[in-house]
DNA sequence: TCTTTATTTCGCAAAATAACGAAATGATAT
DNA sequence: ATATCATTTCGTTATTTTGCGAAATAAAGA
């Protein structure tokens, strides 16, 4: 028998998204970046996280590698918001998961 | 200035939960126990997922861990089911998470 | 008692992640 | 040309995660 078929491409994907946002620190900057419906920039956010500037670069990084940010040059800033596309994309996979099964 | 609050309890906690689902062996397991709506056994599993008996075996525990699922042992199986109670908290979490920006 | 069966724990290795401070970058202002 | 500024990249270290196979466990059957 012992199919091992390998995982499914969407269920692969949803779990890279599930953990970029497996972090406290990259949580709440999407929690951040959705609350406030706007877009923030690092040193803000370095005031606020107990984090070293180059761990949270590090962070913002990842979140831009999936998929969930994207950061905008304003000189001498970068202005990093929700990469809007992508997150409803990732809202509609979420409410599928979470949702097609509240008879349970 | 520099406050460099905590983050909050909330927010690591349900971090942690999302780093639980952020792996595709994970994902899978509980996508199929929503899915079924029902329980499943390690040995089906392990015909299903490519990874060996004792990795399985450890993406379980971790499940548990996470609080996600229980084992019920029913010799010589293990039946391992949804943990409803804290599967239903995790849903509220994400949805207020997921939805509360729906006009983005 | 000795197998068998399903599953877990152990011990290990390889790879990935998280964090830091120092140095680099790139743009502007002096 | 040099200094400043926000941010990133680099190099390093410590820790965690992922994975495996071999051995252990625990229950039931021969």
């Amino acid at each position: 028998m012992k199919k091992k078929t390998e995982l499914s491409i969407e269920t692969t994907e949803m779990a890279r998204v599930l953990k970029a946002l497996g972090h406290p620190v990259r949580l709440y900057i999407i929690q951040k970046l959705l609350k406030m419906n706007a877009c923030c920039y690092s040193g803000d956010l370095v005031d606020e996280i107990p984090v070293g500037r180059s761990t949270l670069s590090q962070h913002l990084k990842e979140l831009k590698y999936a998929g969930l940010i994207q950061g905008e040059v304003e000189p001498p800033y970068i202005k990093y918001c929700l990469n809007k596309g992508n997150w409803e994309e990732a809202r509609k996979m979420f409410n599928e998961l979470f949702t097609e099964n509240e008879q349970l």
